[in-house]
DNA sequence: ACCCAGGGTCATA
DNA sequence: TATGACCATGGG
């Protein structure tokens, strides 16, 4: 008997508690932490952002007015700053044209996704966790946590697409913006501080060598 | 000293 | 469409 990605959901907000989640005092500076965490630990993202807010940077049209070498600098914390710092740029610029946070607010979920999909440097996840934490769409965001934790409990394969994994969970679980913020961080929490067990597993909540959480 | 983190883009076959 | 190189810092 195998678990269902329900029973998951219950078995992690047990033990983890309520998280009502993503770090950011605005939804800007929560888009901006989606573009700078890519494949980078948080911590590393919090002295970037600090830099960006010591100098009164962040807010879009700033940033795009900064040279690229003003703002690498800030960024380096984070890690690929010059890559980083074309990114953010980019989404500024394209957040500009759209005419700001609340014009993109106007837009359908989908509509909006896709428009994000556009911008250089947002992929599928990115553009997910903008529409999910910043917009409070209902997207059920699926990043390399997400993956080794079902695919170990033998949910998916792992192995399958972006959009497939997606609508895998989205049709299962029919949730609002409120369940799918409170599931993924509670993946990434679990992912983060609890698994200490080598290789690196992030599902051994789910297993018999896990101490930390008993099985239901 | 090594491993890897809350990805995405681009070149190549 | 599918794989691989590349980007770079900081903590364990």
């Amino acid at each position: 008997m195998s678990y269902t990605i329900r029973q998951v959901y219950q078995h992690l907000l047990k033990h983890h508690g309520s998280q009502d989640w993503w770090p950011g005092d605005t939804p800007f500076e929560i888009m901006v932490g989606a573009i700078l965490t890519q494949n980078t630990a948080w911590s590393n993202v919090e002295k970037a952002i600090a830099n960006l807010k010591v100098a009164d940077c962040l807010d879009a049209a700033t940033i795009v007015a900064l040279p690229h070498d003003d703002l690498a600098e800030m960024l380096r914390p984070s890690g690929y700053f010059n890559i980083k710092t074309r990114r953010l740029q980019a989404f500024c610029e394209w957040l500009l044209a759209q005419g700001g946070e609340q014009a993109v607010a106007e837009y359908d979920t989908e509509a909006m996704r896709d428009a994000l999909l556009e911008v250089y440097g947002v992929g599928p996840e990115t553009a997910d966790d903008i529409v999910l934490y910043a917009f409070h769409r209902p997207v059920f965001v699926i990043d390399a946590y997400t993956r080794r934790i079902f695919s170990r409990l033998g949910i998916i394969s792992g192995d399958e697409g972006y959009e497939e994994l997606r609508g895998r969970f989205e049709s299962t679980l029919k949730g609002k913006a409120k369940l799918y913020n409170e599931y993924h961080a509670l993946i990434v929490m679990h992912g983060k501080d609890v698994c200490r067990v080598k290789p690196r597993c992030h599902a051994c909540v789910f297993t018999d060598k896990c101490s930390y959480i008993s099985k239901p």
